[in-house]
DNA sequence: TTGTATGCGTTATCAT
DNA sequence: ATGATAACGCATACAA
């Protein structure tokens, strides 16, 4: 008897049916098998519940149907939202997802792509931070938020817009002017580009302004943003009456600070952030910001990265984003 | 020629290394090869590039280091947190997950389980609401904050004692009379159990309370609040002091709906909710609230699941709570 | 200690 | 149309 216990195979459902496994195997995968044949395999699958075993069919037919994402984590609302978005659009597929968090960690980033080649899935969604990550040739990559290389696709908001945006808006809501607080990766990101879309709508909007970037890789806190605007603001009276700040989550932290300080949003200040994701899953959003579209990205990421039909994948996708109010403009 | 463009195999090291197959193996497995073989193996090795086929591994051991996570979604901060912690206690171990968002959908989480036990898995950690969630029994199952039977290891923090703690910190604030709302599913789960426990330390701290349920299941909103409270508030005076919010993402709505109401929060009214969930991944809590420990949460989840040495696995683990402050107690 | 041969469960290529 | 059989890449018992 042997391994009695152990889970059914192609040739018990053969056995049973008193069918060939080839015949099992054409009935599971949807090929032309009679009538008769049909039914007595189907039963026997049923009665035998058995599941075909997608580790044999993965090391038979080198496709398995499985994608790994690797993000930094996923308890940040962003990245969150991109990991639930990705994980639909894979499982609307029929793939599967596999997950590695990396909190940056450049080494982490790497070691998880070496184990995603090791386990033969059919590609890679990075959002990661590595500079010199080394992605052989054959397994298909797509990277969000950053560049790696011409032939690896990249897939963001259209950051550059997102920042002209929200210059327009705050020209548009009246503000003369604006500060810019970015604190974030030094790296050639695509987010880096909200700064120049930024100066650029200030520049068409005759909207004055000023930047104050803090580094990610400097170890920077994003309080030493408050010695910066203490210096904006004389005998109480801030010289400013906008702060655009590069994420949702930076706006948070600046708002308290500045609500310390005495002033109110919007009242006194107007905020945008960046990113426009909603805490707690509700669907108001907790800050006046610009939009990602979290959707719409993994959706692009998801098709990139699984149609093999695409001879020339295009380097760069910016998706569009739009701008919503919550609560801190007027 | 034939297979020349295709990944090297163990056969090519093999090859490469002048050594036999079986010799390839031991040394990829750590077992206990001649030194000089050692080194032409992991020459041939670095050469070639070669990485092992985890899917011929797994066919062969069956062993896949593979769990499935089945969670309603990542995007809500809770659910993120778990999702994350599970993810570097597996990761820790060597494990990897592959992750199925439900959305709470029982069809979907019974997919879910259906299509990690075509994949062999070794395990499934589920956060699910599927009342006849069907789980064959050889595979290893631990569930998250939801008894499915006797024989499924459920996980989860100790709601009961947290609902009490709650009511004791009420007490202990000079509160004198406090409501309770809670929204949830109306299945029998685990944090149902912090209204048992709440009304227990009302009792213990002889605090005065009145309790408003609104079900999942039922499709109520949680608007339908706002009535309920407004019944406890006569000409601008409310007859309570304090709320205890079954979740914080609910305290956010009501603290924002009574705000509404002329009430401010700590001041008129203070307010406690459950979860402790750091928005924005920050290190504050965005209200006081009793603290559920995530972390520990999925380490045991994942202890529980993986230790097969363990022959009576307990059907139910429950893990301390704590208090803490975020603003809208005094 | 090292090499050889068999089997894991599936699919695909042959004959039949 | 159906059945037998050879791979897929690896691990392991067994032989050398």
């Amino acid at each position: 008897m042997g391994k009695e216990n152990s889970k059914p195979t192609i040739v018990d459902v053969a056995n049973l049916a008193g069918v060939s496994v080839g015949t099992v195997s054409k009935v599971i995968n949807g090929k032309s098998v009679g009538e008769s044949y049909q039914k007595k395999v189907k039963n026997a699958i049923r009665a035998l519940n058995y599941k075909v075993n997608s580790y044999a069919q993965g090391l038979k037919a080198s496709k398995t149907y499985t994608v790994v994402v690797i993000i930094p984590n996923t308890y940040h609302s962003f990245f969150g939202d991109v990991a639930h978005h990705l994980n639909v659009a894979l499982t609307k597929r029929n793939y599967k997802m596999i997950m590695f968090c990396t909190e940056q960690n450049p080494d982490l980033e790497q070691d998880s792509i070496d184990l995603a080649l090791q386990n033969k899935v059919d590609g890679i969604i990075g959002l990661t931070y590595n500079p010199n990550l080394v992605i052989s040739e054959n397994v298909p990559f797509v990277s969000i938020d950053r560049a790696i290389s011409p032939s690896i696709p990249c897939v963001a908001c259209d950051n550059f817009a997102g920042g002209q945006l929200a210059a327009e808006k705050f020209a548009e809501l009246g503000c003369k002017r604006v500060l810019y607080l970015r604190k974030g990766s030094d790296l050639n990101n695509e987010p880096n580009k909200r700064k120049a879309g930024f100066e650029n709508g200030c520049a068409l909007k005759g909207l004055d302004y000023e930047v104050k970037m803090l580094s990610d890789e400097m170890g920077d806190s994003v309080y030493d943003f408050v010695p910066f605007i203490k210096s904006h603001i004389k005998k109480g009276k801030p010289d400013f009456d906008g702060i655009f700040c590069s994420t949702d989550s930076l706006l948070h932290i600046i708002k308290g600070e500045i609500e310390k300080m005495g002033l109110r949003v919007p009242e006194d200040i107007q905020m945008i952030g960046f990113d426009g994701v909603r805490e707690h899953g509700f669907l108001e959003y907790t800050c006046s910001t610009i939009v990602q579209p979290v959707e719409a990205i993994a959706e692009m990421c998801v098709d990139l990265l699984l149609s093999d039909n695409m001879k020339t994948k295009p380097p760069l996708v910016c998706l569009p984003v739009t701008f919503a109010e919550g609560g801190t403009t007027r």
